[in-house]
DNA sequence: CCCACACTTCGGTACCGGCCGAAGCGTTCC
DNA sequence: GGAACGCTTCGGCCGGTACCGAAGTGTGGG
């Protein structure tokens, strides 16, 4: 017989469990990319056994973080919605800085970190430098606010209607909603009118993803489409 | 020797257990008013013995989450900072609301919690019906927006100058903030200019906090100043 | 000065949960 | 059809930790 107990404390509790674990952690974080991995993938990642992550993602869609999709041998796995994408930012954006830290030892290593560093996706938006270059174009346009919160200005919805990237008023999500980047620490435009950004960007040519990394890079017509509608220079992405 | 593993993910891990605890979120809960509690409070509330509550009281602090401050044999402990607070919040926000029904048994228990409902705080900033009726006021006035984000206007600023409501831009504190209300479910005003409306509140009396609970009442004369610089009818709050 | 009180430390117990390897199951490829 | 592959289930091991009561420490009151 348990005690008595708050049931909101129960909830809280079983729901930062999912977390509270290294190996579901490290599951997590990688599935921030917003892409489907497979179990394998995973495990490999974490560097634990096939058996042992196949667990943890059972729990994890159990709890209703991750939602799968099974394709022959294979069990894809991504983040369930936004909204456990948004829990998993708003954790790890809590986490102290000098816990990131991490020794880089080889040379490839060296070369994925700073094209992450340079531009990557965060679930379904735009992140890294080329995230926050967006968000200062925006604000510095006049087209988003981040002085007294976070929002976009009708000026901006204009932007982006006639930019022609339409912003679906998908259900409760919000339009705007600052993002914590990790590597800049530094807030980018994520929500509604980042993930339509970030779709834009990829489907008109304007980024393309970098190998199967979670990285991405800005084309040639990339940089002009940028520089004409934003006048970001190809230098603030460097 | 441990596997070499992924810095960001321990931390993640550690920040996610130091809540992952039943006893430990009740605590943080109760900590969500804002003010500072005994541990010997704390103890009796999530029904566990006072060494149990020690260790854990000794872990959050460890962990940053929490503050103390001793005087004489008491042991006061208060959420760390905004920062601690929106951790604990966000959270909470996340957890399915079908966890959070609870069966109310007493007469006096029902009133401790229509009386929550009605208006507490919520760390620093006003929630219950009285949060949500402030926010709807301000956005129905053109003070504040919530449909391309979440932000105060230029009016609104205004309006809490011309109120006499100082607006402190305290360091890297976000002037306006969406905390999502547990009770109904809709986000509130929270950050630096929440903060500010729920202190100049209950110092104008405006409020004032129903026995040692984190529950608020409007006042008389709180309800005149709220019609006339709001247009916020009593019938709203009741 | 002594007792009551609030909290902490310590020892001990019980339990939960992460991990692995082996075996089992279904799919895909040759 | 058989072999390789991806994943899951199971049993067992192990470490971590939540919990308590009892004893210890320091503060405040009578």
């Amino acid at each position: 017989m348990t005690r008595t107990k708050d049931p909101r404390a129960a909830g809280l509790a079983s729901l930062a469990g999912l977390i509270a674990d290294e190996t579901r952690a490290a599951c997590l974080l990688a599935l921030l990319d917003g892409r489907a991995w497979t179990a394998g993938e995973l495990a490999r990642r974490a560097g634990v056994a096939a058996s042992t992550v196949s667990e943890h993602l059972g729990r994890l869609v159990a709890g209703g973080l991750l939602a799968e999709e099974r394709q022959g041998r294979h069990r894809y796995v991504r983040l369930a919605d936004a909204r456990a994408a948004t829990l998993v930012e708003d954790l790890a954006a809590h986490v102290p800085p000098a816990a990131g830290r991490r020794a880089v030892r080889t040379l490839r290593e060296a070369g994925v970190e700073s094209a992450m560093a340079r531009g990557r996706t965060c679930y379904d938006h735009l992140a890294g430098r080329l995230g926050i270059a967006l968000t200062d174009a925006l604000i510095s346009r006049g087209l988003l606010r981040q002085d007294t919160g976070f929002a976009l200005t009708d000026a901006g919805v204009d932007w982006f209607a006639t930019t022609g990237i339409p912003l679906a008023s998908a259900g409760r999500r919000p339009l705007a909603r600052a993002c914590l980047d990790w590597t800049e620490r530094r807030p980018h435009l994520a929500g509604a009118a980042g993930a339509a950004l970030c779709r834009h960007a990829l489907d008109a040519g304007w980024c393309e993803r970098i190998g199967s990394e979670r990285a991405v890079r800005v084309t040639p017509p990339g940089e002009r489409a940028l520089s004409a509608l934003l006048g970001i220079s190809p230098g603030a992405l460097g």
